[in-house]
DNA sequence: GCCTAGGTCCCGTTT
DNA sequence: AAACGGGGCCTAGGC
């Protein structure tokens, strides 16, 4: 049984093709750049910074009109095998089975999927010109702070915010209410030892291009692990609770409108 | 114009449904624990860690028996909005629209999508008791080591792996030729400053809980950034080239097959 | 549950 | 092209 819908170029819609069938409509498919997904047994092979190989099975595959390729099985968000943006796909069909082929060339990667049926298949064109927009990430806690400098604390001012020093940039950099120079890290998530070296390395830095002997150090985040805590206090650096939440709060009160 | 295919209980496929028959038939395969996709003209926001929100336009959506949720637009490789497992799925049809609801209690968080109309509908229970391998991560590095541990340098002796230190996990422990406590940092890719900062803390933390002054430090990786190796030789670490495509070779060589 | 570390991480941005 | 840091990162493994 193979139901067909839509041929008249806008999509396709497959129901159990024959491989030959599905071959055709493939290409037809990637040629015409659209979004390919279909489900199919297909054993699956990757080389490339590592190497895997994925036994027989049927699993859920898409092919986007920008190279990039996903393949998942029936459980987790991650796909078992994929390639991000600009493969270049290829395919071939022989007497028992339908190659797929991505290969990446600016880091030789290659996946390869050789199907032996399939039970679906699918090419569409998305008519998609809907705008994304995320609140709450770091980007908008340094905005907040920007606005309103007592966030981090009373007599805070901030003196600029990606400042650069040498192996990066300092989220937030200002002075304290008597006046000794101040690092501030941000973190929108739970900040552990990683973010307290990270805001170690700046303070140093900053000393040392500046010459000066004292630089407070600020983390702010909403929370922080217990061996982060420990860590910080051991490098005489400080925590400043935090959240995206209650920045977002100032920012809506400053523009006035709800995000 | 729809038209149906397998119906049957095995799988279910529509083409292009009125939204009252999608709805029927996705409660169906959500019921039926079956992997769940479609095309949809939709809206989706997003509250929880962060807030999103993309406004209207069309994308696949994939809905699966563990509850993982994946919208993705005609571009990437990541999802613009997404669930991992463990989510409650829920449905409504409204006069206008079919709302999806994916929550997840363990961290407040909810997707919500405003659905349209729908291109297609398919639900398919996925037969794959393949297995899945991977070759070439920092597993296999350790493992080659373990084996063969003059890949760091002549005379090396493993004393042994993950060994337990305050902040974490030692990749190699060991002695040198010269009866040197070592410690072997791995990384699998290009190892930056970050990499450099976690060996030097390991270092540090065991010269304190050994009461050790001198121990080595080597960190092995297939490459190294410039300014990380700066930092490194600061630091008086040292640094070994080493990619897992060697290790694995030496790990073939052992066993005599070929991966 | 918290926490650490790896990942074929991906991705944007800047040098 | 290289490199650094963010991410709603996700996921696995300890404790």
């Amino acid at each position: 049984m193979s139901k067909v819908g839509g041929m008249e170029g806008n999509h396709i819609l497959l129901d159990n093709p024959p491989l030959k069938e599905a071959y055709r409509f493939l290409r037809k498919g990637l040629a015409g750049k659209m979004l390919v997904f279909f489900i199919a047994d297909c054993e699956v092979s990757y080389r490339g910074r590592a190497r895997s190989y994925l036994s027989r099975g049927e699993r859920l595959i898409v092919i986007k009109p920008d190279g990039s390729l996903l393949i998942h099985r029936d459980k987790g968000y991650e796909p078992v095998n994929w390639q991000p943006p600009d493969t270049v796909i290829s395919t071939r069909l022989t007497d028992n089975h339908l190659l797929v082929k991505s290969v990446r060339k600016s880091v030789n990667e290659v996946v390869e999927i050789h199907i032996f049926d399939l039970k679906v298949l699918g090419c569409y064109r998305l008519k998609d010109i809907g705008t994304f927009t995320m609140y709450g990430r770091e980007e908008d806690m340094k905005k907040a702070i920007e606005m309103f400098p007592s966030l981090i604390e009373e007599g805070f001012k901030v003196l600029r915010t990606e400042r650069k020093v040498r192996p990066g940039f300092i989220d937030v950099f200002g002075v304290d209410s008597q006046g000794r120079l101040t690092v501030v890290e941000l973190k929108s998530g739970t900040s552990s030892m990683d973010a307290v070296l990270q805001l170690k390395k700046y303070v140093d830095s900053l000393k040392k291009e500046l010459g000066v002997t004292e630089i407070r150090g600020i983390l702010a985040s909403p929370r922080i692990t217990k061996r982060g805590l420990q860590l910080l206090k051991t490098l005489k650096l400080e925590y400043k609770p935090l959240s995206p939440a209650k920045c977002l709060k100032y920012l809506e009160r400053k523009k006035g409108l709800k995000l």
